[in-house]
DNA sequence: ATGGGGCTTCCAGTCACTGGAAGGTCAAGC
DNA sequence: GCTTGACCTTCCAGTGACTGGAAGCCCCAT
C-alpha cells in the first residue's frame, strides 16, 4: 500500500506520515521505485498513533505507548501512568483557559461595544488592577 | 531604565522584551553605550502586552490592541470584537480538551493499573471502536 | 508522446519564545 | 589600576508538531 492509501486508511495525512518516519516514530518498507510501502503492521501503528494524537498525547508519549503496545509483557500500570500524567496536563491547561475565559467574559460583558473609546477591556489591560 | 529593571517592573522577561522589539511590537530608546533605555511610555506598553499575553491574546492581537490603546478615537466595539473572537478560540480549545479529558478519564478509570498487560486504554488506542 | 496524478527529497515557515555563546560595559572593591 | 562579577549586546539554534512549496521522478491512460 502506498502512502496515499495509508493516509486514507489511517486518517493520518501523507505529509505527517513522512514526518513520523523522519523522527523514527513509524517505519515503512520501500518498493524498488523508492515509493514507501505500508503493510498491516505499519498501518496499524500509524492508526494507533493517529488515535493517540487525537487524544492529545504528545509524540513522545506516542513513542512510549507504541513500545508498550508491542510489549506483550507490559504492565498496565505503565500505560495508566502515561495516561494519567497526560490527563493532569490537560486538566491544568483547562484550568488555565477557564481562568482566561472567566476574566475575558466579565470584561466583554462590561464593554458596550459602541463607537466610543471608553472600554473596560482596555482599562483592564492598561491598569494594574486585576484580581488574580 | 535598563532592560533588567524594565523586565522587573513589567513582569516581562528581558529576553522576551528583546524579542518583542525584534518583531516590532514594542520600542525602546538607546543610550550612548548601546544599552536599551525604557521610559514610562515604553514600560506601560510592555506591561500592557504582558497582561494581554497572560489573557492568552496572540502577539498579533497584542499589536492590534496596542494600536487601539494608542488611538484616542478608537471604537470600543473594535476592542470588543478582538476580545470576543479570542474568547471563541478559547472556548473551542476548552471544548476540545474537555472531550479528551472525558475519554481519558473513562479509560483511566477502567484500567486496573497492575502488572498484567490487559489494558482498556491500549484497547481503545488499538481498536477502531471509540464513540465520538 | 503527452498529460495528470502520484510519489520522492529537502528547505523554509509557523508561534512565541528560550538557551547559549561570544563579547562589550560598568561599578565596586582591593 | 586591575580584577571581579553582574549587567548588557547580538546572533544563532532549538522547541513541537506539523505544513507548504519547489524541483524532480514514476506510472498509467489516452
Amino acid at each position: 500500500m502506498n502512502i496515499g492509501e495509508a493516509a486514507a486508511q489511517s486518517g493520518v495525512p501523507a505529509k505527517t506520515i513522512r514526518y513520523y518516519e523522519d523522527i523514527g516514530l513509524v517505519r515503512s518498507q520501500r518498493l524498488a521505485n523508492g515509493y514507501r510501502d505500508f503493510g498491516e503492521t505499519e498501518l496499524s501503528a500509524l492508526a494507533f498513533v493517529g488515535r493517540a494524537r487525537s487524544l492529545g498525547f504528545s509524540v513522545e508519549d506516542c513513542r512510549t505507548l507504541l513500545t508498550l503496545e508491542r510489549d506483550t509483557h507490559r504492565h498496565s500500570h505503565d500505560v495508566k501512568r502515561v495516561a494519567q500524567s497526560h490527563l493532569e496536563r490537560i486538566a491544568a491547561k483547562i484550568a488555565e483557559l477557564e481562568a482566561m475565559r472567566g476574566t475575558l467574559e466579565a470584561l466583554v460583558g462590561r464593554c458596550h461595544g459602541d463607537d466610543r473609546p471608553e472600554c473596560p477591556i482596555m482599562d483592564d489591560l492598561r491598569g494594574p488592577a486585576r484580581p488574580v
